[in-house]
DNA sequence: ATAATAAACGTAATTTATACATTTATTATA
DNA sequence: TATAATAAATGTATAAATTACGTTTATTAT
């Protein structure tokens, strides 16, 4: 796009170029706790300060490419649900140069995640309650994604991506409970979601949690994609 | 092209530098058909072809700064609805040199818009089912921005941005139809809205359509951010 | 055999959505 | 000045979804 103005055509020789770097915000749940993958830096710049996880985009690469690279450097895992979240691009927002940041914000599944890579990069799961302060804009983002986690999950099922394959129905209360910090009645909970008829019932039990044993379920996407053409809307909010 | 300035640390110094450009997908309704403000280029790069209204995001500026910027220039408007789409960042979606584009939607009044600037920039409203190839990957631009305002659109009280501040009831069923290209049932349509509590009654009629009149609403932005806090969910759809 | 308990199922009351009928305000014209 | 025409506005009955709870079931430890 040349400049706005009527004048002379000036083409992208004259055009600034900008450093531009993608920062993920990985999301995870432990059954109990919605937690953040972050690290504790060991390099200049901001050695010892708690980080997202980020790159600079290389002249090679798209900004999901480069979000794909450090998430699977950091984690080890490749087939991560990743959305962007937004751009931010305040001039002072880096005192190191003018950079602006590709925020997205990536759901783990947190049993699948490698802890090999843990010590190596310095990555730790905190809850998202005892958050140390982190670099740059970088709480600004966190705050922004949470936001967007909120109203993505109140109409997609997107919660299922924190969540094992198969999963029990009060492991997605506690989940969903955790996500909108409110409680859901169990009852309504279950006849919700199997109203929806976008989760299949596995033969299985999980008994880590009662005598009895829950029912494993999955999520069917299959059904789900072609529900939701057909004008359908998820929700269990 | 890393700067040379010695303040700059050498962490960054290492990283390349991205044209960026922002790019706007500027939505309007003239109370019959959604329509797209394009403009046709005079000048190169693809001089004669149509294209979204953008700009190269400038060092002094962050990619709000540029994209209300170059609305304000193409349109004379400097309050308008602006919202971040996406990034393209393919690395091959510019021949003219590596760059990614951040892409906004804006949602104008066009009753508001300046005429005037149209001869100037050889802008054009376009309804979006008559809409001409685009440069670049704006065509994309415009389907994910489609997709997006429908979204959007189902769950937040945005279209009022479409329309005058003072808006009959009819008006507005008019612009979802548009938006969701379905159509509503007048009665469950105004049931609903009135039910939400959100819109005003003005003693004002408009007589532009009916012998008896239709009497003008206002959107009431307080009113709605107060009952969006406690959890109150718009919609009309 | 029984107690304990999470899981699963069930039901009645309330709220919200849908489909459709009727009345109202106004103007043009018979 | 009475009437026809018509978009706007109000109303109503039925169906569907949501909410608030009570009850039963499967299992294990005692």
């Amino acid at each position: 796009m040349p400049k706005k103005s009527t004048e002379v055509p000036t083409y992208y020789q004259q055009a600034e170029k900008l450093l531009v770097a993608v920062d993920c915000i990985i999301f995870g749940f432990d059954g109990e706790k919605l937690k953040l993958l972050i690290f504790k830096r060991k390099l200049e710049p901001f050695a010892d300060a708690y980080s997202l996880i980020g790159s600079f985009v290389h002249p090679s690469e798209s900004t999901v490419d480069a979000a794909r690279r450090v998430l699977h450097d950091f984690t080890g895992l490749e087939a991560i649900f990743l959305e962007e979240l937004k751009v931010y691009s305040q001039i002072d927002r880096d005192p190191g140069d003018r950079c602006i940041s590709i925020a997205k914000y990536a759901l783990i599944r947190v049993n699948d995640y490698h802890k090999a890579l843990s010590d190596r990069y310095n990555t730790e799961w905190v809850a998202l309650d005892s958050l140390p302060n982190l670099v740059l804009d970088h709480d600004h983002m966190v705050t922004d994604a949470l936001e967007q986690l909120k109203r993505k999950a109140q109409f997609y099922p997107i919660g299922f991506e924190l969540l094992p394959k198969k999963f029990t129905i009060p492991m997605l209360q506690r989940l969903y409970e955790e996500i909108f910090e409110r409680n859901f009645d169990a009852r309504n909970f279950r006849k919700k979601l199997l109203s929806l008829n976008v989760v299949k019932q596995l033969s299985e039990k999980d008994k880590s949690t009662s005598k009895k044993g829950s029912f494993l379920y999955q999520f069917d996407y299959k059904k789900y994609n072609r529900l939701s053409e057909k004008g359908f809307q998820f929700s269990l909010v």
